[in-house]
DNA sequence: CAAAAAAATACAATCGATTGGATTTTGCTG
DNA sequence: CAGCAAAATCCAATCGATTGTATTTTTTTG
C-alpha cells in the first residue's frame, strides 16, 4: 500500500530475475526448477513480501472470497453459523466476508452490492425478516455467481438452501407442550412470509389438528420476535379472559423475555401453569431458572454444509441452478420451563 | 468477474467517450461537464455497472477497507462494538472486513496476514487472550498503516487505545461487594498480561487494600473465564473450609456458569451467602434471576469512538504516532446477585 | 561436437480503474 | 471569421500479479 511495500518485481531485481518467474516461483508452478524456487521463497521472506490481492484478483478474476450476509451477528445461531462457514472456508482457501443486514431490506441490498463490488466468488445468505423483494440476489444469478441460502431462503430461487425441518422441529415441541397437558397452546411468529416463520406455524398448526385441538387464532401473536415482542406477547396472553396454558415462541428471544415477563409481573408459575418453549437454543436457554425447552439447531453444522455446498458450486463441480434443500438435524430440547415431572 | 459484467470500457463504447471520462465523470470530477454526468450516470445505470473495487483499489492504492480482529464475533461486546464500528465506516466510505481470532494467537496472526494481504488502510483490533508477541500487528506500523485497539491492547505499542477505566470499574465492583458486607471476596481473574484483566485485578486489589480487607491470593482463581472455567472456580471456592462471600468474575461468562452452578449444586443463597458480579453486562445477566451485578461497557461507544479516530488516522488528520487513550464511560449496574436490601 | 530436444527463464499483454498531460472542441472577442 | 483562451475530452501510462508465447540456456544424442 504505502510506498514502502515490497512486490515481486522488488524480489525479481533483488535476484536478477524476471518478476514473471517470480510469480510462477510463488505459484509452485511446474515450470520452474525447484532450485529456483527455494531462492525466491527464501528473498520473499527475507524482503518481507505479502502478495497484493487485490492485483492477483484483478488479474484472475478470481477474489478468493466468499461473501456472508446475516441479519445479527451477535445472534448465537448466526455466530456460530459463520464460525462454521469460516472454518471450511479457509481450509479450501476462501476469505470470508461478513456483513450484517439488521432484519433490514434497505442494509441487505446496501450489503450485496458491497460483495458484488468486491467481486465475491459466492454468496451465503440469510434474508431480513424485512425481505420481500429479491433483484438485489437476483444479480449475483445473473452474473453467475453461486448463492446459497442458510436457514431463512426466499421464495421460490433455484439456489440451494441448507435448512433444519422447521414444520417437523416446531410440530414435536407442539406436540411435547400438548403431551404435557396443555390444552391451550399459544403462538409467537415471525413474519409467515419467511420460510422459517411460516414452517414453524405450519408445524404448530398440524400437531394441534392431530390433537384434535383448534386453533384460536388469538393466539397467535405476530411481531419481530424481538425482546420487547416478547413482553407485549406475554402482557397480551395475560389479558386475556381465558389465558392459555402454554406459549411456543418461534425464537428464543421472545421466549426468555415473555418468561422473564411472567415470572416477575403475574402469579402463575412456570412451567405449571404456563409452559413455554423457544427455538434455537441459545446460550441464555441453559442458564436461566427453569431452563428453557428449545429446539437445537447447530449453527456451526449448518454453516459448513452451506460453506461446503458453495465452494462446490464456485469450483463448478456442481450444478448451480441445483435446487438442492440439505436437511440438518435437529434436537428438541425438553428443559424445565415446559417439563412437568 | 464473470465475462458479462460491465466496466467503464462498456460504458464508454455505449457513448461514444473514453473510458477516462466515464472514470471521472462516475467520481464527480469538475473536468466533466454536468451534461456528461447525467449521460454517464443515466447509462451505467441502464447497463448494471458496478465498479470493481480490486482494480480502483490497485490503481489508487487505498482499498477503502479497515480491517478488525476481536477475539470473540459472538461475544455481545464485541458485536456491538463492530455495529459501532460499522456505523461510522459505513458514514465515511469505508468497508469493514471482521476476523476473530478466538483468543488464539496463531489465528490472530493468520488475519493479521489477511487483512495485510488485502491491503486494509487501518486495524481495528482487540487482542487475543494468547498473545504476548506482538510482531504481526508491528508490521502494521511499518508500512504506517494506522492501528487503533480496543478494550484490550498489547503493552508498550504507541497506538491510541479505546477503552473504559477497567481499574476504576473494578474498584466500584468491589466496593460495593464490600458495602454488602462482604469480608471475603474471590476474584476469577483472566491472564493478567492482559490489561483488562490486571487493571481489574488491580482495581480490586485497590478497594480491598482501602476498606483494611487483606487480600488472600487463594481467592485468586486464575482461568481463561470461559463457561467452564466458572464452574471450577466455584467448585474450587465451594471446597474451601471458609468459603467466600463474594465472587467477583472479570467476566459475566464465568460468573453467569458459577452462579448457575452454585445454585443447582449448593444450599447457599444468591445473594444472601455468596454475592455475585460480573464484567460487561451481556444480555444474559439480565435475563436470570437474579440479576447478575455487573459493569456496562458500551461496546457500540467504544467501537464508534475508536473507528472514528482510526479515520482520522487514516485521512493523516493527525499523528498516527500518538499514543492517546481514549476513555469510554463505564457504569456499574447492580441487581439482584449482589444486592442484599 | 554439432544439432536437436528439453528445460528454464524472459518478454509483453492483460485485468479495470485512475490520472497527468496532450489534443480537440467550444465559446468569445475584435 | 480569424485567433485565442477556456472548456471538454482523449491518450497512454500505471498499479501488482498472472500467463501465453518467445527466447535463451541446458541437456541429450547421434
Amino acid at each position: 500500500m504505502k510506498k514502502g511495500t515490497v512486490t515481486i518485481h522488488d524480489i525479481a531485481r533483488h535476484l536478477s530475475l524476471d518478476s514473471s518467474t517470480i510469480s510462477r516461483a510463488l505459484n509452485d508452478s511446474p515450470r520452474v526448477t525447484v532450485k529456483t524456487k527455494e531462492r525466491v521463497r527464501k528473498a520473499a521472506a527475507e524482503l518481507g513480501y505479502r502478495p497484493n490481492l487485490m492485483a492477483a484478483g484483478l488479474r484472475t478474476q478470481r477474489s478468493k472470497t466468499i461473501g456472508v450476509i446475516v441479519p445479527w451477528i451477535s445472534r448465537h445461531f448466526f455466530s456460530s453459523a459463520i464460525s462454521g462457514i469460516e472454518q471450511v472456508a479457509y481450509q479450501e482457501g476462501f476469505r470470508v466476508m461478513i456483513c450484517q443486514s439488521h432484519d433490514d431490506y434497505d442494509r441487505e441490498v446496501v450489503n450485496a452490492f458491497a460483495l458484488f463490488d468486491n467481486r465475491v466468488e459466492g454468496v451465503l445468505a440469510s434474508i431480513a425478516m424485512d425481505t420481500t423483494s429479491f433483484d438485489h440476489l437476483q444479480r449475483f444469478k445473473d452474473e453467475h455467481t453461486p448463492t446459497v441460502f442458510f436457514d431463512r431462503y426466499p421464495p421460490g430461487i433455484e439456489s440451494c438452501q441448507v435448512v433444519i425441518d422447521d414444520f417437523d422441529a416446531a410440530y414435536r415441541v407442539t406436540e411435547h407442550l400438548i403431551q404435557q397437558g396443555s390444552k391451550r397452546i399459544a403462538h409467537f411468529s415471525g413474519p409467515r412470509h419467511l420460510n422459517i416463520y411460516r414452517d414453524r406455524y405450519e408445524g404448530y398448526k398440524k400437531a394441534l389438528a392431530d390433537y384434535d385441538l383448534a386453533l384460536d387464532p388469538a393466539l397467535v401473536f405476530d411481531c419481530r420476535l424481538l425482546a420487547d415482542d416478547g413482553i407485549k406477547g406475554a402482557q397480551y396472553l395475560l389479558s386475556l379472559d381465558n389465558s392459555p396454558g402454554a406459549i411456543f415462541s418461534a425464537n428464543d428471544l421472545a421466549a426468555l423475555s415473555a418468561m422473564r415477563y411472567i415470572q416477575k409481573n403475574s402469579r402463575l408459575s412456570i412451567p405449571g401453569d404456563i409452559a413455554i418453549a423457544g427455538f434455537s437454543n441459545s446460550p441464555s436457554t441453559s442458564i436461566i431458572e427453569p431452563g428453557l425447552t428449545t429446539v437445537d439447531q447447530s449453527g456451526e453444522e449448518i454453516g459448513k454444509a452451506a460453506a461446503k455446498q458453495l465452494i462446490t458450486e464456485i469450483r463448478g463441480e456442481v450444478d448451480t441452478l441445483a435446487q438442492e434443500q440439505i436437511v440438518i438435524p435437529s434436537k428438541l430440547i425438553i428443559r424445565g420451563s415446559s417439563y412437568k415431572q
